[in-house]
This record gives structure tokens, C-alpha cells and sequence, in this order.
DNA sequence: GTCTGACTTGAAGCGCGGTTCAAGTCAAGG
DNA sequence: CCTTGACTTGAACCGCGCTTCAAGTCAGAC
């Protein structure tokens, strides 16, 4: 069975993520690791399935904090989970805005209006009061 | 007709966004204003539409660089459209990564597995394989 | 004419999410 | 036993996207 367990540089490599990330998500609390053996770290190989998740969820704009309280989760924390439908909401505002920059990106790639940016057919995409709607949202690294 | 213009109070207003940022993105070359009245700037309405379009581009995770670079397309850069093309794909891929955020957000908020986190359910949204494609994408602030 | 407060500037600072560095430890292979 | 190189630590640093600050200007209302 101990010889199911990873060291971070197998996860590092498996996972995608640098070594250096994974130290700081074990700081944060949001994985763990099973153990040591000697100074270095052994990991389960679930782990490699939180770590989805967290790519994931940082991927979808969520910072450590709001995954690291998500992560502890139980069914009885009753306002945690009215958050995290709260959360599931506002991804479809954020779906919707990827969506529109999608079909303005789109438009852009094949239109001809010079300057591309006052094509009013690009320009529909990106109506004011949907901005204004948006200004508490946003993705991140695209 | 010069009646028409803004200060740069009145479009923090109605952008929603701080007239800091405002000159941010001015000196990032996103936006420009229309001339000075004594020291102040005047903007042209129109700086909101062009607003509008930042802020949804922000919050689809692009960088103000790219943003910039973007504004400044004309139909003869195919480069620069098929980049934008890229873009649009690559878009793609984030939204089918909030979408399964949002299908495993909604999960956990009905769900009674203790802890959430380990319900068979809710992990099914968020295979390992899926978080290795995404490593270098990501959307922000959520 | 004078006051007020929204504007101007450049530079410094902040929060986030890590990365990098220097110095040291130690498991495993030969 | 000795070497190697992947690991360990805490602290410093980085890039991005602004925000804040200090010091000053000035348009418009009174």
C-alpha cells in the first residue's frame, strides 16, 4: 500500500503543476499529503483528483481562499452551500459573457469594417448594460 | 455637439468603473479621451461602448495587452485575426470549464455525501485528464 | 473675487497567486 | 561509503491590474 504513494515531482508531473504550486496548496490547505518519508512529502494518488478540481475551479476565477472554504465542506454548513448555488449562478453570467466575447472574436476574425473595433455587427456583442451588469465578474488568464 | 461630452466623473458613472482605472486605461492606450476642458478630460460618449467591450474582454480573462492589441486590429493584420480566431476556440474550452464548475456547484449544494468533496457525484465533474488539458487556461476573478 | 471639490500628475503601494533563491537535507544508486 | 540530484525550508521577489497618496490646478457655483 505505501508503495501507492507519489513524491511531489511525480504529481508535479502528472498534474501539470509545478512543484513550487503544490507546496503553496499544501500551505493553503488544500490538499495534503500522507506523510513524509524522511523530509520529502508522499502523496496518495487521490490527490491527483483534488487537484483537478482545483485547476478547475482556479480556472473558472475562484481564488484559493473561496476553494480552500468549498474544499471543507460538509452537507450540514447550510450557508456555504446557498454560496456555492450563488456561485453556480453567477457562472452563467460568466458563461454568457465568454459566450458573447466568443461570437464577437468570431465576427472580428472574418469581418472587413475598418477599424475592426467600429464594426457595429462586432459591436453588438458587447452592449453597455451588460457591462455594467459584469462589473463584479471576470475570468482571469485566458 | 461639444455639449456631448463627458467628464471623467460622469463615465466612472456610468461605466461602473473608478475613474482611476479610467486613466489606466488611457495610458494603456485602450481608450482615448476627446481633448481637455482646462486641465480635465473630456470624453466622447461613445467611450462607452468602447468601455463595454473592455470590460467583457477583462472579464473573459484577457490581458490588457491583448486587449490593446486587439483594439488596434485592422482587417489587412491576418495574423492578428487569426489569433483572434484562436482566441475564440480557446474560449471554447472556458466555458466548457465553468460549465462543468457550475454542474458541480450545483451538485454539491443538493448533495449529502460527507464530505462533499468526496462524493463519486460531484468528482465526476472533474476528471484529472480534463485539468491537464486546461493548465494554461483560466478565467479570474469570480 | 473667492471658495470648493472634482479634477490633474507621477510614484508608491497592494492583493493575488504563485516562482525563485540560497542554503541545507537525505534517499537511492553505484 | 560516497555521490548525486531531487527534495526541504523561509524569505524575497515577480507580473498584473489597478488603487492610493501627496501635492497641486482650476471650472463653476456663489
Amino acid at each position: 500500500m505505501s508503495e501507492e504513494l507519489l513524491d511531489i515531482g511525480e504529481v508535479a508531473e502528472r498534474s501539470g503543476l509545478a512543484a513550487s504550486a503544490l507546496r503553496f496548496y499544501e500551505k493553503q490547505g488544500l490538499i495534503d499529503s500522507a506523510g513524509r518519508n524522511g523530509l520529502r512529502r508522499s502523496y496518495r494518488p487521490g490527490v491527483l483528483d483534488r487537484l483537478a478540481l482545483i485547476v478547475c475551479a482556479r480556472g473558472a476565477g475562484f481564488t484559493i481562499a473561496e476553494i480552500a472554504a468549498f474544499l471543507r465542506a460538509t452537507p450540514g454548513d447550510l450557508e456555504l452551500r446557498a454560496r456555492m448555488a450563488d456561485k453556480a449562478t453567477r457562472l452563467e453570467e460568466d458563461i454568457a459573457r465568454l459566450e458573447r466575447m466568443r461570437d464577437g472574436l468570431r465576427h472580428a476574425s472574418a469581418c472587413t469594417h475598418e477599424p475592426l473595433v467600429e464594426c457595429p455587427g462586432f459591436k453588438r456583442h458587447f452592449p453597455p448594460d451588460a457591462a455594467l451588469a459584469a462589473r463584479r465578474a471576470g475570468v482571469g488568464r485566458g
